[in-house]
DNA sequence: TACCAGGGCCTTT
DNA sequence: AAAGGCCATGGT
């Protein structure tokens, strides 16, 4: 990682070189929740219970009110910056669907969220859509996380949910996921699910340990494991991949991308939303149709 | 195997 | 302005 010390109009910021990191594919492809595209251009959002202003320019990534040891010991982490995504790429091209969604968002990349955060926002995400799904960690967050110096605040702990009963959930209107988030965190935070240990677990013994929470099925277990906990090898099936399966693998996934399977979906997921979601209803019938 | 469970965004009319 | 479809699903 080349670092160094930009100066803007106001405050120093640490600089990255990242070529090939492009905020709108990273914060608008469904994988987080906490971002928010600024009328600057500056892209704003909170982690780890830290609010970071990031801001690409040229080839290089600007960490905006960051000290350069938050930008070492978090945000490098936090944006996988040590990941050689050129050569993921490379291999992905060779894949004729990837190659095409590859080539779409050249930038698009996995971030390493924390595992309880990922788990939680994704119970939240069943059946519904990403703006609400945001208003519903919004108001999450502002009642029961804690408070920033900024006015924001930190993803509640687990420990801070486990001991609400649903009406206390009332206000933050997730409807029938309330239950759902209750005994996600009751479960961590009593130790009976260790999320840190997950990542080092076979990945059907961490799967079906997911899978004892309620609301948790196959589909959030995976976003859960490959957004949380950095298994790139969980390939969640939603009803756009299973579209995409279909109609581009009938004969499965190939094997040798399975490793990286869960950036793989990522890239596909993203290209095939991009293309259909303004697709009017009237169009013609095409082959991402059902 | 269907159907049900909040609620609101978004498109269409 | 109003209506209806739809939603990174899982439980029963």
């Amino acid at each position: 990682m080349t670092q160094q010390t930009a100066t803007t109009q106001t405050c120093p910021a640490v600089s990255v070189c990242a070529p090939d990191f492009d905020p709108a594919a990273v914060f608008e492809n469904g994988q987080c929740f906490r971002w928010e595209r600024r009328r600057d251009g500056t892209w704003s959002g909170i982690a780890h219970g830290r609010r970071l202003h990031l801001r690409k320019e040229g080839n290089r990534l600007l960490f905006l009110g960051a000290s350069p040891e938050e930008v070492q010991t978090i945000w490098h982490h936090y944006f996988d910056l040590g990941r050689d995504y050129a050569a993921i790429r490379t291999a992905f091209a060779r894949d004729k669907a990837l190659a095409r969604a590859v080539a779409f968002a050249p930038g698009l990349r996995l971030l390493r969220q924390d595992p309880w955060e990922a788990l939680c926002s994704f119970i939240l995400s069943q059946n519904n859509n990403i703006p609400r799904i945001k208003g519903i960690i919004d108001r999450l967050c502002a009642a029961f996380g804690a408070p920033l110096e900024d006015g924001g605040f930190a993803f509640p702990l687990p420990q801070a949910l486990a001991e609400l009963d649903a009406a206390d959930l009332a206000p933050v209107r997730c409807g029938f996921r309330a239950g759902y988030v209750l005994d996600a965190a009751r479960k961590v935070a009593s130790g009976e699910i260790d999320l840190d240990a997950l990542a080092a677990l076979p990945l059907d013994k961490a799967r079906a340990m997911l899978q004892t929470i309620r609301g948790v099925g196959p589909k959030v277990a995976d976003c859960a494991l490959l957004f949380g906990c950095g298994r790139l090898d969980c390939f969640p099936v939603d009803v756009w991949v299973r579209r995409i399966l279909t109609a581009y693998y009938p004969d499965g996934f190939p094997e040798a991308l399975r490793p990286l399977g869960g950036i793989a979906q990522q890239f596909l997921f993203h290209y095939e939303r991009c293309h259909a979601v303004r697709r009017p209803q009237s169009a013609p019938a095409g082959g991402i149709d059902r």
